[in-house]
DNA sequence: AACGCAGTTTACGTAAACGTAAACTTTTGA
DNA sequence: TCAAAAGTTTACGTTTACGTAAACTGCGTT
């Protein structure tokens, strides 16, 4: 429990090069989600760095970018994260985006489970129908079991 | 139970106006989706006459929309459903690209459940503090509930 | 000194998923 | 019958989310 700010505490900070590799995308990605306001990884001099803060950030953006929000809704969802702790108005405020938020993401759970209840649906046809296969096999080639 | 194909039987086919209304997209997105081979609605003269089974299409399409797959994702989906019923070897390549596009959906599945976790904890962290200034008005101005 | 590598800015290019406008035909209600 | 409403094709425009290329900087080698 230092009152340290991260840059001065014992985690490094990540170049540009390493958060690439660490998640999978380009640099040019990264700046472009800077230039959005997604991210603000402090400078060295010209080289941006990264810490947990930017790392943590990130997460949340890919994460919200593989559930087919637009960066404009996943700014807004990752500023939630970091609310100002205003008062009573703004917090009821917030409390009404979460409850947005919350709507989309069970919309988009509810359209998981409809997928995934045809794709069982259809994988046990065809499992039924690769049985039925089978059987015919074995009874035209006299084994069966290889 | 009729033998008949859809045109022949009791339920109305729709006009591309009447899709629009039903399911709040735009005729340029049914006359696109018709370009990219993702709707085949049959033509009575020049317009297009949407089905029952168009219907459903349309269903998984804005289904899979909604939740960020890309129109050629959602046609590889989609064609899941209407597969051959080939022989064995088709119907292992289907279980396979089952398998991935349920991996997919379950990747999606527990980032809904991150996001929604952590909008929880913000949402008890907002209410937390609404609690804390009800108690400071309700110390302050004599009374608290209105 | 020269090189390569990682990083930087600037700027134009691109694929996906439609939007929008024009010009025309077909249906349909008064 | 005739004008509005609905539908059609064709074609160019737009937004989002980056890709790609050019030209430059700073740093550690060799």
């Amino acid at each position: 429990m230092s009152g340290q700010p991260n840059y001065l505490s014992g985690e490094r900070a990540h170049s540009i090069g390493e958060l690439t590799r660490e998640f999978g995308v380009t640099a040019r990605t990264l700046r472009f989600y800077e230039e959005r306001g997604l991210l603000r990884p402090r400078r060295a001099g010209q080289r941006r760095l990264y810490d947990r803060g930017d790392r943590t950030r990130l997460k949340l953006i890919l994460r919200g970018r593989r559930l087919g929000f637009s960066l404009d809704e996943i700014e807004e969802i990752v500023s939630l994260y970091e609310a100002p702790q205003g008062e009573a108005g703004q917090l009821q405020l917030l409390l009404d985006r979460i409850a947005e938020r919350r709507a989309a993401l069970e919309e988009k759970r509810r359209d998981i489970a409809a997928v995934l209840r045809d794709l069982a649906r259809v994988e046990a046809g065809c499992l039924e129908r690769l049985d039925e296969l089978g059987q015919k096999s074995a009874g035209t080639k006299r084994g069966g079991r290889a």
